[in-house]
DNA sequence: TGCTGCGCCGATAAATGG
DNA sequence: CCATTTATCGGCGCAGCA
């Protein structure tokens, strides 16, 4: 999909980032932590989270960390011997806390992506007030507030996010893209604070505090967070291109968050989590979702923490293919 | 049955480090 | 400069709900 829509903007040193000579605007979404601490679901067997934090201390001394472990063969084979910096869900120590209040000047950095489509020059923090649009398309009414009332497409079929003047075809493309400029539902990292619109896209991000890389490289052993930086390392470095079709999916891949693990069944993440993590957030979750379902849809409160990397657990590596 | 939210995926931008 | 890492966001499948 050609992103033409996409501007560049300028960099900002990390290291250098001042939050407090920022005003809102231009903080965009990176979200300023409040009070970030991690639920209690820690299982008392794993090893200390202390060694997170040496993992962890630095950008550099994380890399350092993970690209260990992920060049070392025996490492990233077996879920069970992976690093403890990779085990989520311990019980913080001061040290760990230390260390993800450092990362929050450190470590976190801007990545705001700009729409074009004419959008204001300076983009406010809070969605502005509905604007008129297009006379043929709906206008989405502010973000902040509900984003399902707008009216059916008119003639021209279109839906338009009054803050950048995007056009969708389809409602709830609208809908999905409104969270971009929402302040609302933002699902916070606990090791460093910072915020997002998707759940997905948090748990991916936790994956750089937690070193689980769960594509691995099968000529190499090197390992990734992404699937795409796996392809990306394929092509360049050992000349392979995936063939796939334009958008066509690839096999789902079950990755255990707890570890690393990965399976390429749900029976088979299942049946690791059962062994492996018989206390895991993960099962937990999918016990207390079962409870609540049949309780009306009560969610227990452990397990919609938004900010808890283990409450991705819940629909994480299953998600979908739960479906 | 259609709508909606959620979660996952992939394309790609941008930062980082060797 | 290039490989890698990390982040953003549109597209889409699926399940739940009215």
């Amino acid at each position: 999909m050609p992103r033409a829509f996409l501007v560049k903007k300028p960099s900002v040193s990390p290291g250098k980032r001042s939050w407090s000579d920022l005003p809102d605007h231009e903080r965009g979404d990176i979200y300023i932590p409040v009070s970030v601490s991690p639920p209690v679901l820690w299982d008392e067997t794993e090893a200390s989270t202390a060694e997170v934090a040496l993992c962890l201390s630095t950008r550099k001394e994380h890399i350092r960390c993970t690209q260990k472990y992920t060049q070392d063969p025996h490492a990233v084979v077996s879920t069970a011997e992976l690093p403890s910096c990779t085990t989520l869900g311990q019980h913080p120590s001061p040290e760990t806390e230390r260390i993800r209040s450092s990362q929050n000047s450190s470590y976190v950095r801007s990545k705001i992506k700009v729409t074009t489509g004419d959008p204001p020059s300076e983009a406010p923090a809070t969605i502005p007030s509905m604007t008129t649009g297009p006379p043929d398309a709906v206008v989405s009414p502010c973000p902040t507030v509900s984003a399902g009332t707008s009216s059916a497409p008119t003639a021209g079929g279109s839906y338009v996010c009054q803050v950048c003047q995007k056009v969708f075809q389809f409602q709830r493309m609208l809908n999905r893209h409104l969270k971009c400029h929402s302040e609302q539902k933002r699902h916070l990292c606990t090791f460093c604070g910072k915020g997002f619109n998707d759940t997905f896209d948090l748990k991916r991000h936790v994956r750089t505090h937690t070193g689980v890389r769960p594509y691995k490289c099968t000529l190499c052993e090197k390992a990734f967070t992404q699937r795409c930086s796996l392809e990306s390392h394929l092509k360049k470095i050992h000349g392979v291109t995936q063939q796939y079709a334009y958008k066509e999916r690839r096999t789902k891949l079950y990755v255990c968050e707890e570890c690393g693990h990965t399976a390429s069944t749900q029976d088979a993440l299942l049946r690791h989590l059962h062994t492996q993590h018989p206390n895991s957030a993960f099962l937990r979750a999918k016990v207390a979702r079962r409870q609540s379902g049949a309780a009306g849809g009560v969610v227990l409160e452990e397990n919609s923490l938004p900010s808890s990397p283990l409450s991705l657990h819940s629909d994480d590596t299953v998600g979908s293919g739960e479906q």
